[in-house]
DNA sequence: CAGTGGTCTAGACCACGTG
DNA sequence: ACGTGGTCTAGACCACTGC
């Protein structure tokens, strides 16, 4: 087995825990160890990480427990995927060398010898409905050659975020004219925009993106 | 000593990192355990924890790097508190034993024999500019005895977040007409409501919050 | 080959809650 | 007195990197 015992463990309890009420107490950390053949570091970790996730909680000198089910789900800003029919359409698709202050200075980048820069507009549908408007702007030299032909490996931001990291600003505006129709909303509505900028681990920022999002449809929604 | 260990050592490696470039090397775990003369799984303990808040970053086979300074900073909603001069201005206070529809479907509160539920308003300021209004309506038996008549202990979430689970919606708006004036606002300025409702760990929710933002002074900042 | 992080074991002691 | 989770130790083997 090339998978990590905790990793076998985490799964054979999160799944016996389906059959479990909220609140109920689980086996003891010593006991799952032994029925399991693991040891107890093991075990614990496992179960570190389904609290960690959410799934169950611990009390000192009392036990392990099922969390409650409408806690299990982590912060994750992608609210949808669950069941919900997404559909992306790409307005706009083209390779840049030069682009707006805002967006040189997000990106931090050299004042002359300017990377190449992929700009993509995408509308983003949930159920046929339309849910927001992405404008992305990538460093070039960040894409994987084999992907630089995929729309969608290259759009997909969980396919990047594993190994970097993504940090957010959430801005009030009145939607933008040139939006307003196609997110089938009044000129006058307010809305989040959703500001981020992607790093990999060394800290370099490489990509910038901006979501206008729908107010009904896409509600902003984290877990702590 | 009453600190375990691996916060000491936590505390240890996050001081000898401030002298470091971002993205160099730091001693191996074995080092580490050796100067410090703690076993190797209690150093990784600390460093585990180091790089799930963003401070380190690892290379298998490699070593362990300190990461971009621009990701010290973890996903936390209340950004406040670095160097701030933070103060509230309670507005309103009482305690209801009838409220809102609104407010009794987010607690999930029965329909009869209704428990009294304390509401407070007040306004964040933030370097003496206002930064938000906070409304919150908190069911008075989770209160405890001693805290009861304390405001700020009743009203720093953050003494209750870490056995509580919090979840938050974000909402586009027009600022409304009464609280525009507070905040300094046109009256057709679109800003954020943040709307939240804090559970307990067996799923109960008992705090229910509705937050309005100045849409300047609190750009609301996640990482991930 | 030596050194790294990733995983794992089989013990151990502690503080605390309940019977 | 016993069982719980919280912490800790001193080893171990693995896959991989760089010299």
């Amino acid at each position: 087995m090339s998978t990590p015992i905790y990793l076998q463990i985490k799964n054979i309890i999160k799944e016996e825990i389906l059959n479990k009420q909220s609140n109920e107490v689980i086996e003891s950390e010593r006991a799952l160890a032994n029925r399991l053949s693991a040891s107890r570091m093991t075990v614990r970790r496992a179960i570190d990480e389904l609290v960690e996730e959410g799934y169950l909680y611990r009390k000192k000198n009392k036990g392990t427990f099922v969390a409650d089910k409408t806690l299990w789900k982590k912060s994750t800003i992608e609210q949808h995927t669950y069941r919900d029919n997404i559909e992306y359409h790409l307005i706009n698709f083209d390779v840049k060398f030069t682009v707006k202050k805002e967006v040189s200075e997000k990106l931090e980048l050299p004042q002359s010898n300017l990377p190449s820069i992929i700009r993509a507009v995408r509308v983003v549908y949930k159920n046929k409905k339309p849910q927001k408007i992405e404008e992305f702007f990538i460093l070039r030299s960040h894409i994987k050659e084999k992907n630089i032909n995929k729309f969608d490996k290259l759009l997909d931001l969980n396919s990047y975020l594993s190994e970097s990291v993504m940090s957010q600003k959430f801005i009030p505006m009145i939607v933008p004219i040139k939006y307003a129709q196609t997110l089938k909303l009044a000129i006058d509505q307010p809305i989040i925009m959703t500001e981020g900028i992607v790093r990999d681990t060394s800290g370099m920022a490489y990509i910038y993106y901006k979501a206008y999002s729908h107010p009904k449809y896409d509600t902003i929604e984290t877990t702590f």
